[in-house]
DNA sequence: AGAATAGTGTCTTTCAGACACTATCAT
DNA sequence: ATGATAGTGTCTGAAAGACACTATTCT
């Protein structure tokens, strides 16, 4: 916009303009590690590779608006939960080749949910298949992200990416990893009521480090965003942690 | 991508696409505060208002082309000095009505340069003005940003923006903000060779706030990132300060 | 000498890391 | 009682804020 030569353009197909998807990074936890949905791709180019589900952006619809139906249409959400899962829009990736087909750019968005959303759109649609990423503890460069099935306990074969989608991966975890000690996504990956030990494996989870734990206990209580439930867990057999929910800052 | 009735859309032309443009907010420091520059709309819609910088992103370019493209056109940048200017991404807008005319996506960047720089920009093309930024401190919400012309002391009269762009420069000076003090932006605002009290200063304009010397001192020097050039600056009535370079991290 | 800023020494407070300790629950 | 984890008290060290002080340059 703001293009002085924009009048002549006025007609919206004189043009011709690259075309515009959204994909998405569907996030949990497994096995105590950062986990994405994934489609094998059936068709070329790139067949056999693991892609991030997305779609075309439509014309009556926002960036926002696209990632929220992807979630529906592909992960099986319920609009309902849907507008519980929390999307974040990540980055634009829009390399000319990015796409042997046609020119294509792709805004990234990253979609966090607990476990057990996780698990149901991994088991609501058949195409999807979820897996554990592995990441280097390299500072703060993209560093490689490695995937591998859930099934592959030993890490033995990394699956290999579509187009670009590895990046987008990697700067997933760099954004998480960045905005985990000041916002509230942890929360995002936690049912609604959890543990103070539950949040600090989600913290290490996705740091990739352990954390000292009185240190940690302190910061999030003083923090003001917990707020105890009164109640305990269940099921253990040793003495049971408070439950505490997440609320707003005052 | 990643569609599975992709194939149907192989013929480029086949579905209406949204367009695709990147507006730059062109950043630099006047007055002791962050100031941008815009382009006063001549026409229809929001003639009179003011807009960032941008264009329509070409089939054959990248978006970070695109960007350059526009620094080295509309802000008069040669080759060389849009080479050293610090682009960055910042966010991509996708408002189904943020421009009247017809479906336009924008990716926002965020262009940094010096205040020697800026002041040239402004001057190579008439079209361009500067205006300061008055950004009240409300923590970390989006905020108000105000914008008053160079020339309006007072601050008496705001201008007012095109489009969505008073949005933009929101998440503009909140993405500075973020980055303060873990990344390296603020070198990008500052010549090659500066003092520890210039650093200091656009640390303060950036961030709105009053900081403490000694300790912005303590901490600037202990990064790693200041190798001192050994000589002082000139033309001063009193004791001249060391002049620091910034180099990488080693 | 005086003015003005550069640059530092040091005290205090705050907070993270470490470690050991106590508390509580199921079996 | 035992085992296992929840949760806390406290020491230590690192770093920020505050304040006052010394150093250096120009006029």
């Amino acid at each position: 916009m703001t293009e002085e030569a924009f009048l002549e353009a006025y007609d919206p197909a004189a043009f011709a303009r690259p075309a515009l998807t959204v994909d998405l990074v569907l996030m949990g936890l497994r096995e105590g590690r950062p986990a994405v949905l994934l489609i094998e791709r059936k068709e070329h180019p790139h067949a056999g590779r693991w892609a991030l589900p997305g779609s075309f952006v439509g014309l009556d619809e926002t960036l926002d608006g696209a990632a929220g139906r992807v979630l529906r249409e592909k992960a099986g959400f319920s609009p309902v939960e849907a507008a519980r899962t929390r999307l974040e829009q990540l980055y634009t990736f829009g390399a000319v080749d990015r796409d042997p087909r046609m020119r294509i750019v792709t805004v990234a968005y990253l979609a966090l949910m607990p476990e057990a959303a996780f698990m149901k759109a991994l088991e609501s649609d058949a195409r999807l298949s979820a897996a554990i990423l592995v990441v280097p503890w390299d500072g703060t460069t993209g560093g490689i992200v490695e995937a591998f099935s859930l099934g592959d306990r030993d890490r033995a074969t990394p699956l290999s990416f579509a187009f670009d989608h590895a990046e987008i991966l990697a700067v997933a975890i760099l954004r998480l990893r960045g905005k985990l000690d000041y916002s509230d996504v942890a929360f995002a990956l936690l049912p609604e009521v959890f543990t103070l030990r539950q949040l600090q494996d989600v913290h290490q989870a996705i740091l990739g480090t352990s954390l000292n734990k009185p240190a940690f206990r302190r910061r999030m209580l003083d923090r003001g965003w917990l707020a105890p439930t009164g109640s305990r867990e269940g099921g253990t057999s040793f003495r049971p942690a408070e439950l505490y929910r997440f609320q707003e800052m005052p």
